[in-house]
DNA sequence: GTATGGTAAGCAAACGTTTGCGCAAGTGGG
DNA sequence: CCCACTTGCGCAAACGTTTGCTTACCATAC
């Protein structure tokens, strides 16, 4: 068991009050020179540690995060939580980390536990369209942040990028190449993202002048086998699309695959496009062109807006936008994918 | 604030403590069946939750693990971090998760700051050999297991895999597939991964009755940028390796792209193994034949004798050693990437 | 009318901190 | 010599639970 206060205090000869504060520095302190380096030696012998969760009982703060994620295998997330990581562990904060897998009821429980282990703030990665976890958060009026989802708009502070115009840029780069039937690996309605994918790809094929056909939109979901299975739909039409832009990246990999395993090439055949930019896109041959989210600043600044909820009391309600940036590699331009030379042996 | 005991107590017109036993069903509690209900009621109307801290200090227990590792943008640590959650979760426990980065020094004051918050237990996947933080875990008689890497060997409850066996057998298949040149990009001898698949390689070569050459083995590290540099420098020797076994799966992905800008065909020219088997291994072209290790699985077990521990207040030291497994892709055997027919096509 | 016993609930300490306030002793001024 | 002020620290409450022990009340038996 580690020391307390109580038995720095036998052993010093004064009162547990008096350790605690000069362990906290408390400026209004008075204490004579001898007794405070008495206890100061003591403090470093020991290595005292304020127990935590005492301190956190009196001072009504634990210090404690909690990042709520679909899946932190899922690069984005991982990406994600360092980012707040990053940005709490300076502080002194911990983050508790809870996965849902995508489950409403997962997410429920992990709230509820959380919350019983009043964490100072929140910040939620797995939020629904008008998510009822969402609103029990704000209406417990706990401290917290959505990211790269929402639930109810503007309602809550929130970091994301502009998914509407980043489909519309995807979109815009196949139509710019070339295609006119572009497909739509749709995200669920029930998903901020996925609805807004979904609403940039549509206004960027309105505003070119194509008419949208309803068939080329297939809902594959996240993850890569709702990729395979959507791309295989929409390849078996009689009236081929040339291109797919896909929710998010795991989709397009499972489009990249079935294509492959089709015989299809990349980007002739078929170009895709998908959305996050994971590591994995760039390793693919040909690379992934995609949209890339900046997951790791996500988290950073999603910290930053908590820890200045936390800290002010207040809820500054502030919507952080990043603008999504396109990166094109060869699933889209041939060539796109450089390969650099070796420079190391070329030197020799 | 969310109601507390007492706040009931004044509504209901009882006693906090009466409260908390019917909230705790209580076996020894004799009450009214009136009363009873009364405060049932109350508790489900206000979705009454005990203040965890609170009762966490009253206790001598957080229902917190803590999970170590160097970074969860790694997949095989991000895998383990599932398993341990998987495995903590259903038991009423949240997850810390920390990174260090491969910092000792990180390490150590996560250490620090998860001791000051009371975790019951730590399992920790960045140990180094000999490690102090560990040392310090031990004499602190903190619960804790040791994943994938130990520090002083038997000392502490482990679970990971037979790191020689594995090194072994993958050489072994190089060996088998007619290499006789075959160098190891190697980790650091600090590490225990590091030391113990470097003995592995160089057990099977000395079995196989091939003298090593030490100018073979280079120490890349676990990153992709090490395996690259590495690679580099075992293609611009004399006489090249033909084959390549890397400590890990992502510098065998810096010798398989460094292979690649160089023109060298994968596996004629040069056959790579890697290690642990991450989603990215299976996704190379060719794919990266590797040994596996299951991540998953070994969050899991170690969240077992974890609890196990904590529960019983015994320090059980049982060691869980999984045997590895090869994983035999086409970057070493030519067509060992086997391409699935795209069933759901041929229906039709 | 008093002892017995069971029922229903209250009391209070304890977990380890933090912090406003109080108090005794010492110091200086008038 | 007295008053006021400072110095150096102690006291105790509070944070919200849990739990062993006690107590008030009532019914029944003697």
């Amino acid at each position: 068991m580690p020391v307390t206060l109580k038995q720095l205090a036998d052993r010093v000869g004064v009162h547990p009050s008096t350790i605690s504060r000069v362990a906290n520095n408390d400026p209004g302190l008075r204490i004579s020179p001898a007794t405070r380096s008495r206890i100061e030696a003591l403090l470093r012998e020991t290595e005292y540690r304020p127990n935590g969760i005492a301190r956190g009982l009196k001072l009504q703060q634990t210090l404690a995060l909690a990042v709520v994620i679909p899946d932190v295998t899922n690069p984005l997330f991982a990406a994600l939580f360092r980012g707040v990581e990053d940005g709490a562990s300076p502080r002194g904060y911990n983050v508790v980390l809870c996965n849902t897998d995508g489950s409403p009821d997962r997410q429920r429980l992990h709230l509820a536990s959380l919350t019983a282990r009043r964490v100072d703030g929140v910040i939620l990665a797995s939020t629904f369209l008008r998510d009822p976890s969402v609103r029990w958060l704000r209406q417990q009026r706990i401290p917290h942040v959505l990211v790269n989802r929402f639930s109810d708009d503007g309602l809550d502070p929130f970091v994301g990028s502009d998914d509407v115009m980043g489909a519309k840029v995807a979109t815009q780069h196949l139509y710019a190449l070339g295609h006119r039937r572009i497909a739509h690996l749709a995200g669920q309605p029930t998903v901020s993202t996925g609805v807004l994918r979904r609403r940039g790809y549509l206004a960027a094929l309105a505003e070119a002048g194509v008419k949208a056909d309803p068939k080329l939109v297939v809902e594959s979901g996240y993850v890569e086998d709702g990729g395979a299975r959507g791309t295989e739909r929409l390849l078996s039409m009689r009236d081929r699309p040339t291109a797919i832009f896909a929710v998010n990246d795991m989709a397009a990999v499972g489009a990249h695959s079935v294509a492959r395993r089709l015989g299809l090439r990349i980007p002739d055949d078929l170009a895709v496009v998908g959305y996050n930019n994971i590591p994995l896109a760039g390793r693919l041959i040909p690379g992934l062109t995609t949209v890339h989210v900046p997951a790791h600043e996500f988290g950073i600044m999603a910290t930053r807006l908590l820890l200045e909820q936390i800290e002010s009391g207040q809820r500054p309600a502030r919507q952080v936008v990043f603008q999504p940036q396109l990166v094109v590699r060869g699933s889209t331009v041939v060539g796109a994918d450089v390969e650099l030379a070796p420079a190391a042996l070329m030197q020799e």
